[in-house]
DNA sequence: CAGGATCCTGTCAGATACTG
DNA sequence: CAGTATCTGACAGGATCCTG
């Protein structure tokens, strides 16, 4: 019984490997933050409210090994580090804006059944 | 310094929230499980594979306490319970669907960067 | 400044056994 | 069939201290 060449219904399929990879807590937030542009270690730890140094060290290293995230040295004293998309980063930045758009548009109502099921259980 | 009325560097905005709430192993997966329609939970542990039985249950409970999925139950003997979205939980499809491309289209591009940082440290 | 190393903790998630 | 209950290991992730 085979649907599509690509279906999520198997184990090892590109959706499964995607969410392997970006479904983490802060994969996608940092992401984000990088499309302004470069941006260095102590802003992207500003920008990413409330992650730790060790996670968002993590989180850097493997969008780098990964191809979503080139990082630059500047051997000056104090050295500079800075993080930037690479094309492959920025073109998920189209469907992650469309999750973005859809939570802003929907998680209010997410809210309230949230409310209703409390009062029914 | 507020850029938007929600911008993701928010520690509590939309996004965040969203991401809260379907950013584990196994919420995407079961909504895109119940796409083509109602599933039994018997049906659905055998799409969604590798989903331990406790998983499935918690996932889906908290799938419906926030609106995304209907659970109905047939109190036939055996008893048979079905999972279908709601209006809310079809309109994430879309989103999904595009991040599904996506990955469809890039995922193989990762598996080689992956090679390569590989083969240079 | 940008991390590496270490320790510590809670939570996730699987395995198993039992039930209406 | 579709769960619930309990135990357990594994690991995500925070806090802290240290360094080129």
């Amino acid at each position: 019984m085979s649907l599509r060449p690509w279906d999520p219904y198997e184990q090892d399929c590109p959706s499964r490997r995607l969410l392997d990879r970006i479904g983490d807590r802060w994969t996608v937030l940092i992401v984000v933050a990088l499309d302004p542009g470069p941006q260095r270690f102590s802003a992207l730890a500003a920008r990413v409210g409330g992650i730790s140094q060790k996670m968002l060290t993590q989180t850097l290293r493997s969008l780098e090994r990964d191809g979503f995230v080139t990082r630059t040295l500047y051997p000056e004293i104090p050295p500079r580090v800075e993080y930037e998309l690479t094309t492959l980063g920025r073109s998920l930045l189209g469907p992650l804006r469309a999750l973005e758009e859809w939570a802003v548009e929907n998680m209010s109502e997410v809210v309230v059944h949230q409310g209703e099921y409390q009062a029914t259980h």
